[in-house]
RNA sequence: GGCGGGGUAGCCAAGUGGUAAGGCAGAGCUCUGCAAAAGCUCUAUGCGUCGGUUCGAUUCCGACCCUCGCCUCCA
């Protein structure tokens, strides 16, 4: 069966096949490092960490840039509060952003540039130029650079929005009539007062680029005038990947992006997150709860991303108590297969998991291949009926699964004190002193790890 | 007002024109010195409401209700 994906361009399910055989060119809209990101945020980061590695689960070479805008109205406002250079502003949240990756488990993209770099800075501007040569683009009174959304036909394509039916709503400021259309955006913004000493020289004079352009210019930039995908949340949609579509296409001649995924937002305890209702949450005020990033990573990944996710307390409760189960199976497994070599197996649910993800990353249905095939195989396992070749393989098949899921247990090492302690503990036991076994298991307890007394001895878990 | 998602058991959530995956919680059982943990089993005559099409609809069509998102720099 051939991978499929919504492709959010033409609203339907599409078979996936790159402009280059075996070759992914990817890219993501990042995060504006103005503060920490929120949980949001890594929805769609967390989408697009599937995306990726499901990709490369079906053996693609995947080349994937996510951009960091480090400069825009926030960003501006920010260090000018702060009374500090913009690149001191950002730079906490840069090194925030990769460090909440990392706890999250999202794999590295290949490049992350940024849009202050002097190299990108220099293409949007030779983008505007251009974009100005052809006519798209037009300079205004108060010396910003506009695209002129009436010179692109296909405006509007993505979002389905129709540009008559386009009116001033409440967030278009009014005083804009230096535009020509309602609907044209910024490529270059002129320097104001408001803007402090961030600027850039341009044939323009003084100014920064448009939030647009800088994704238009580093995605042509670093992956070539045509992508295979490009995603971001739905409210990029509009207006961000529609002008980002009309710039590069206008420049190149050519089609933007091959497909274009979308996650929808998610919500929390069933209501719109927001700072006002007090349920907006980073994923640093989640560790602060006492959530991993593994628990909020399965939190944030069970849901298909073309759904609505309400992101719940209960939610993360339950996927800690569902990744102990996951774990639990893997421990038992492991201690089965021994060293013995891999013996073929074959359950429906192996492929099914697959198969789930190639169907538009059905992830409810791939997770629920994988559980389905933990019941089966705990029955076997209980009735002494799983050969250690066949738990060995099936552990194999577990290390491809998290190859895409990413959510095998952290390693931790027993610590020689608490090695010890069990030591004492099986001695204790081997006299039937359950007096001390007990005080034993206190202690350990008291280290931040739990005994469990099984048919074949202790076994230590951390807490 | 325009465009687009959702409404499936206590909670989260797949899915299909032929009679409801999975996770969590709950109950029972097994194991156990006790405990904990774990494992197994069970749990929706029902899929927002009302109509229609059909041999048959949760699945298709229509209307309505509720909810969420976007409508010019918010993932």
């Amino acid at each position: 069966m051939p991978i499929r994906y919504f492709n959010s361009y033409s609203r339907q399910l599409e078979d996936f096949v790159p402009l280059e055989e075996g070759r992914v060119r990817l890219y993501t809209c990042g995060p504006t490092v103005y503060n920490f990101a929120h949980i949001g945020n890594f929805r769609a980061y967390i989408f697009e960490d599937l995306l990726q590695r499901h990709l490369e689960f079906r053996s693609f070479k995947v080349h994937r840039v996510m951009n960091l805008t480090d400069v825009d109205d926030k960003t501006i406002r920010g260090c000018r509060a702060a009374g500090i250079p913009l690149a001191v502003f950002t730079k906490p949240f840069k090194e925030a952003f990769f460090e909440d990756l990392k706890t999250l488990r999202i794999k590295p993209a290949d490049q992350y540039p940024e849009a202050t770099a002097a190299d990108h800075i220099a293409r949007m501007i030779s983008m505007i130029s251009t974009l100005e040569e052809k006519g798209h683009a037009y300079r205004a009174d108060d010396g910003s650079v506009y695209f002129r959304i009436r010179s692109f036909p296909a405006y509007g394509r993505l979002a389905h929005i129709v540009l008559d039916e386009l009116q001033a709503g409440v967030r278009v400021r009014s005083d804009e009539y230096e535009k020509e259309n309602v609907g044209d955006f910024a490529l270059w913004k002129a320097w104001d007062e408001a803007d402090g000493d961030v600027g850039w020289e341009s044939p323009w004079g003084r100014g920064r680029p448009g939030w647009h352009i800088e994704c238009s210019a580093m995605a042509t930039g670093i992956l070539g005038p045509q992508l295979d995908i490009h995603c971001g949340g739905e409210d990029n949609i509009f207006p961000h990947h529609e002008a980002e579509i009309a710039q590069s296409e206008c420049v190149t001649g050519l089609r933007f992006s091959k497909y274009w995924m979308h996650c929808k937002h998610l919500q929390v305890e069933g209501t719109k997150m927001a700072k006002s209702a007090g349920n907006f949450f980073t994923l640093r005020d989640l560790m602060d709860k006492g959530w991993s990033g593994r628990e909020v990573r399965l939190a944030l990944l069970s849901v298909k991303y073309r759904e609505p996710l309400n992101f719940t307390m209960d939610g993360l409760a339950a996927a800690r108590s569902a990744l102990a189960r996951l774990d639990e199976w893997s421990a038992r497994l492991t201690e089965t297969a021994g060293s013995a070599p891999p013996e073929p197996v074959s359950f429906p649910e192996m492929d099914a998991f697959g198969s789930a993800l190639d169907d538009d990353l059905n992830i409810s249905a791939a997770l629920a291949a994988v559980f389905e095939l933990i019941r089966e195989t705990n029955r076997l396992l209980d009735g002494g009926n799983l050969a250690p070749g066949q738990a060995k393989s099936l552990a194999d098949w577990l290390t491809g699964v998290h190859s895409v899921l990413a959510l095998e247990p952290e390693a931790a090492s027993l610590p020689a004190e608490v090695q010890a302690l069990l030591g004492l503990r099986a001695q204790a036991r081997a006299s039937k002193d359950w007096k001390a076994s007990d005080s034993i298991r206190d202690q350990i307890a008291t280290l931040g790890w739990m005994v469990k007394d099984t048919k074949d001895g202790q076994k230590a878990i951390r807490l």
